[in-house]
DNA sequence: CAGGTTATGGACCGATCAGTCCATAACAAG
DNA sequence: CTTGTTATGGACTGATCGGTCCATAACCTG
């Protein structure tokens, strides 16, 4: 019925996840985003609205893979103690993080609570990623690898802050190993030393 | 000999962290930073040079203010897990964390490591706090509080991580509570439960 | 091949960006 | 009071911002 579009969609979503990431919403200029995504002006416009629109659906696809990976590393099989760990550290291979960042904490840095629609996709992230680290604690404290009187609502919540920390570290510098040892340090918090 | 300045430098600087740590330094824009600091345009330029000079003055006062605040934390008397959460948790209340945020988190996930003269500030900074924290664990250490065989040096590199993924939280809208619950569970982590 | 529809690229828009220029104001030293 | 020096405010700069307009290209349907 008509001219086809040339690129991906998909593909030009992921490109657009990495300059917001690198630069932030306000810093990401229009340009950058054309040049990084491969496409020209008019196809951004026409494709997905304008720069806040597009940022919105970066967001909500950015939190989607996140949680993806992090559930994928929770479900694996084991002891809880380290599918936690591997989904604390989902990602966080400190190269990437250099690179690009997080888009989440970026988002709460750079917005705070001032978006009601940056809050509303962060919320539903951090309620699905709550959830999820809750489970696998609940796990843990049946199996008597956690203290049995562990709240697992508010071990999820740590773990959460936590992995909000681990990504400034990553951001800033840090290693996979030092990562990984402060990982290690706070959830000995959960259980019987 | 000359016109004497009609602004302190002290309060004008206090004001432009406020600036720089609500928007971010790109989308500090230099009219909103003359009208937050309540001096004209000519003045910010000839008493501070240019918004990245400002900037990184800004960021290194804040730097200092906020190590100030953590080493008073931590040198109260009394259990070092008490002085310990009192330092993670200093400056926390986080009504100023929604409306300023942390300069130095902010920093660094909008620059990464790509600025010299910012990783100059954000890594003293760091590790200033890095050998406060660990001194105050040693002590729970000698004191018997901590577990025998912890590592300061480490136990200080999650305390900081913590710390950041706790500035990201108040940011993110969450209570003093919930920090504070956060920082106990991660802190378990620490010694003989 | 023809007609309808959408995608594309480039020129263009007013607004705002960081930073400069300059005339004037306000002080200290003589 | 005069003179030298610095601070101040407002006008101004070229560059870039996010976003729009429009002519043209490319495709699908008939």
């Amino acid at each position: 019925m008509a001219r086809p579009s040339e690129f991906d969609r998909d593909e030009a979503i992921a490109s657009a996840i990495r300059v917001f990431a690198r630069h932030g919403y306000e810093a990401a200029s229009t340009s950058a985003l054309i040049e990084g995504m491969g496409i020209g002006r008019q196809s951004l416009y026409g494709a997905f609205g304008d720069k806040r629109r597009l940022f919105l659906e970066a967001l909500r696809r950015y939190a989607d893979g996140s949680l993806d990976g992090m559930a994928a590393a929770l479900a694996r099989p084991g002891r809880a103690s380290e599918a936690i760990e591997a989904a604390l550290l989902a990602g966080l291979g400190s190269a990437d993080e250099l690179e690009s960042g997080c888009l989440g904490v970026g988002s709460i840095v750079e917005f705070s609570r001032s978006d009601p629609d940056v809050n509303a996709v962060n919320d539903a992230a951090a309620a699905q990623v709550l959830a999820a680290f809750a489970a696998r604690v609940k796990d843990g404290v049946a199996s008597g690898e956690f203290a049995a009187d562990l709240d697992a609502q508010a071990a999820a919540r740590m773990l959460l802050t936590l992995r909000s920390g681990l990504k400034v570290a990553a951001r800033g510098g840090a290693g996979e190993d030092e990562l990984r040892e402060a990982a290690r340090l706070a959830m000995r918090g959960l259980g019987r030393v």
